[in-house]
DNA sequence: AAGACAATCTATCGGCACGA
DNA sequence: TCGTGCCGATAGATTGTCTT
């Protein structure tokens, strides 16, 4: 006889995901010093662009120049020096370039003139008023034009962080709390047949179950395998494709290739997500979790001893 | 031969725009 | 106003290539 993971009731999903959006609150509201750090690198980033390329003046942009802001790691900061910013993709694309790796452009100087002029085509006149005219940036231009640019990039570099942050924090508390249960983690294995894979009281992250990637994979006492999706949304809008788009179908792709009584595909979940969306999701076969109840995995995996 | 660097691929969440 | 599809910006892993 086999344990299902729990279903849970519109009543205990709502009080869940209440729950869940309160932390996500709390998080957001707490200053982490992830904003100020973010805006110093970045500030640093540009001020250093401005001293090797003299301020942008006419005449301080020259190709020896530019290749040695690119040397420096400084395309990023050129990049944002567009108005509105171009990114790395784009920017490759544009200026028709092969590669805007340091080491490859160092030897092209041509291909380092044909990404400023993209830049220069583009660059932002709200930041840069002084390129227009020619001349020298007041103390006031320079200072707004660092304001803004190292403004931008921040603001960039904190939502890419969220997104990691969310999902490595999340499985980091999942893989944690799997250990202090007395599962040992195994190194990452492509599991073609259910036989593979983690052994009784072992774990494996980021393992291709057939041909998709599970974040992890625990063997469940009865031999069965439980796959985690680690899932984080953070607004209401995103919690249909978070849960119904990636971890459902997925869950659906599982139970197909293995069989209902081979895998358990299960969600765990914070932050942000509509009850009814967690009610479809739970329809389609995908158990679900809570990152703040991590307890309700323990007691799932004790059930099928 | 080793280690650095580059290219490629895939995954993350977030946000816009469109149509019901 | 709401639900949905699509795409953007980036990180990280892996694989490939070049230097030293």
């Amino acid at each position: 006889m086999t344990s299902s993971p729990a279903r849970w009731t519109t009543a205990e999903l709502a009080e869940d995901s209440a729950i869940s959006a309160a932390e996500f609150r709390t998080e957001r509201l707490a200053v982490t010093g992830a904003w100020e750090s973010h805006y110093q690198a970045a500030r640093s980033k540009f001020e250093l662009l401005f001293q090797k390329l003299s301020n942008l003046n006419p005449g301080g942009v020259t190709d020896a120049n530019l290749t040695d802001a690119y040397g420096s790691g400084l395309g990023e900061a050129l990049r944002y020096l567009a108005g509105p910013p171009i990114s790395d993709d784009d920017l490759q694309v544009i200026a028709n370039v092969d590669s805007l790796a340091p080491g490859v452009l160092k030897k092209k100087p041509e291909e380092v003139r044909k990404v400023f002029e993209v830049i220069e085509r583009v660059i932002d006149v709200h930041r840069f008023p002084w390129i227009e005219t020619g001349t020298n940036p007041t103390d006031q231009e320079r200072d707004a034009a660092l304001l803004a640019s190292s403004v931008l990039l921040a603001a960039q570099r904190i939502a890419t962080e969220r997104r990691v942050e969310g999902k490595d924090g999340q499985e980091t508390r999942v893989k944690d709390y799997l250990r202090s249960q007395g599962f040992t983690e195994v190194p990452t294995a492509t599991i073609t047949t259910i036989v593979k894979g983690p052994q009784p009281m072992q774990f494996c992250a980021e393992c291709l179950l057939g041909e998709r990637k599970a974040d992890v994979v625990v063997r469940l006492h009865d031999t069965r395998l439980m796959a985690i999706e680690c899932k984080v949304s953070n607004s209401a809008t995103n919690s249909v494709k978070r849960l119904n788009n990636d971890a459902a179908v997925k869950a659906e792709y599982w139970l197909k290739m293995f069989g209902t009584s081979q895998v358990v595909p299960a969600a765990m979940l914070s932050g942000v997500f509509k009850v009814m969306n967690l009610e479809q999701a739970q329809q389609r076969g995908l158990a679900l979790l809570w990152a703040h109840d991590l307890d309700k995995l323990g007691l799932f995996i004790e059930s099928t001893r």
